[in-house]
DNA sequence: CCTCAAAAAAACAACGTTGTCTTTAATTAA
DNA sequence: TTAATTAAAGACAACGTTGTTTTTTTGAGG
């Protein structure tokens, strides 16, 4: 590999004036830095970032921790949104995937600590709370799509009962009066919020509580038995005959497609149906189309990364907004 | 930070000793590398990968950039092979995600070229040819899911024919014997493979080819218009009469699933769909649960991560075979 | 043409490690 | 006990950069 040196000299200057053009120091003759931008040209020279960071006080390099629990890669946002923006600054985004079974997530810091990054993100692929290893407290720390079980550590979570209020707003504005929401299991972060949104449009709305029924369905694994979505459906629709159908997930919505069709039911033309997640392909594989409110995934990841760039400190609990994707479902 | 220096003083011996603990060096007496280690555990110390990195001849990491260009994060798998496999090995993996219109995947070679990367994998969302940064000969470089148009880099892709040939046999193996396969777009690579291996399983089996049928069906975008799809499907259900389907991928097998509920016929009891891809939550969505060749995406990974750790140099090319995921489908 | 200040470039130390060589301590053989 | 040998630890250079200080060059003003 070509060193500052060799450049330094193909160009007939001391290594410190190549170090000044590689850095845009503007103390530099335009001669001379045009000389030397050629000689880093033709010998393709490429500073070491490694020999770099051993004076730089800061390394550019930020951590994510990937908790991939459920391998649910259409969380994939996430990342996304972190690194545009580290790279829109210039700085490196490191990933680790993290996979309960093999690698400990203290491993994972571990590494990073190693790298020096600034900061780290720690990112959950489903809402909830977690216990993150312990040493993230000695470094600038923002968790994704999780909070921690004390309440030590900054975080971005999506906006469930916004969420829920804006989507259940949509459908009373549209003319929908019995609802039925079939919410995610009870001991889920999204379930409660989301349960609370739905109660307060109605209330806002000021529509009877006797045109809401909730129920919680518990769903093990998303490619397990779905037999219990399907019951409750059937039951629902022939006992609280509602017009409009709110979905705990796109997952769910699907088992609830499957089951109005085999009941004769058209969905939008018979009932409206609502979801959340927006958990591509199912939304736009479905027909009618489903409509669904998005997880904010891409925009919690550029949060937490510009919180990280800003070098806040506060232990705020930032709660960003679902987006409500339109589409053919009610 | 706490530096080995600081070790060695609060250790009382020389800082290279400790640096001998770190590495692993056995000529240090037990009683000195307790001590040190303790020392190491109380000041919380964490050698510095970048000091280190500038004396070290290798670098120890890898980069993964990771063309996303479709959006279909299902192909994650790659990834984790990736990693799954340089962590065993101690080695890390600096994933780069590049999305054409943002970052040029050159920039993002730059980045890794600067890190004094070992090697570089290069993997496409979806089987294709790519014309990669030719910088990327300087270095050992592999290409997953993807080859290149000038055939200068060794590279690892799907058995597409294998894949076609294995679903079919099983098909006929089954007492399906009038096969309809609705292929995707010409122009794309797997199914060019595809085909061959539908033909192949055909001609080994020594059915008549009358008794197959193929078209290739346009989609251009995975949420896009489906009525192709859907016209498709009825016009060759009247006509052909096949008593089983294979679908180009999932996407495309949810559509078929659709149509025949709507034109009345069950699946499996009536006609029997396999698949390509096994594009989760997709399969196991879909009632019954579809059967599909599952692109060999964390083999791919792993495999081309084996690749470079082992040093090889061959122009290699190769091909990871599919497996069968048997659901009810079929 | 000289002086002096400002600008530009060079020299040299420093960063936190590892590699190599040298010194010291421990062990064995006589 | 001592010399010879080996094991262990220390000293010091080196890696390829950046930070700081010093020197050289340039250019303006008289």
């Amino acid at each position: 590999m070509v060193t500052i040196k060799q450049v330094a000299a193909h160009a007939g200057v001391s290594f410190k004036t190549v170090s000044r053009v590689v850095n845009k120091d503007p103390t530099v003759k335009k001669a001379n830095q045009e000389k030397i931008e050629q000689s880093i040209k033709i010998l393709g020279y490429r500073p070491n970032r490694a020999a770099s960071l051993t004076r730089k006080k800061q390394s550019g390099i930020f951590g994510l921790i990937a908790d991939e629990l459920l391998s649910t890669p259409y969380t994939f946002d996430i990342i996304r949104g972190a690194q545009d923006l580290a790279w829109k600054h210039n700085k490196e985004l490191m990933v680790l995937n993290v996979n309960e079974k093999r690698y400990a997530s203290e491993k994972a810091v571990e590494h990073l600590f190693e790298h020096r990054v600034e900061g780290i993100i720690y990112a959950s692929m489903f809402h909830r709370k977690i216990d993150p290893p312990s040493e993230l407290i000695n470094i600038p720390t923002i968790l994704v799509n999780c909070s921690s079980v004390n309440n030590d550590l900054p975080s971005v979570i999506p906006d469930e009962i916004n969420a829920a209020e804006v989507l259940t707003n949509q459908l009373i504005s549209k003319g929908y009066k019995r609802i039925a929401f079939l919410n995610l299991k009870k001991n889920i972060l999204a379930a409660q919020g989301r349960k609370q949104g739905v109660i307060n449009a109605f209330k806002n709305n000021k529509i009877p509580m006797d045109n809401l029924y909730i129920e919680s369905v518990v769903i093990e694994t998303i490619d397990g038995d779905k037999s219990i979505t399907r019951e409750a459906t059937k039951r629902i629709i022939n006992t609280f005959k509602p017009d409009a159908i709110i979905c705990g997930h796109d997952p769910m919505a699907a088992e609830v497609y499957f089951t109005l069709q085999a009941m004769g039911l058209k969905v939008k033309e018979d009932i409206g149906i609502a979801s959340f997640d927006n958990w591509e392909p199912i939304p736009s594989l479905l027909r009618p189309m489903l409509s669904t409110m998005a997880l904010p995934h891409y925009e919690m990841g550029k949060w937490a990364m510009n919180y990280l760039l800003t070098g806040e400190q506060s232990l705020t609990c930032q709660k960003e907004k679902f987006k409500l994707i339109e589409r053919e479902s009610f």
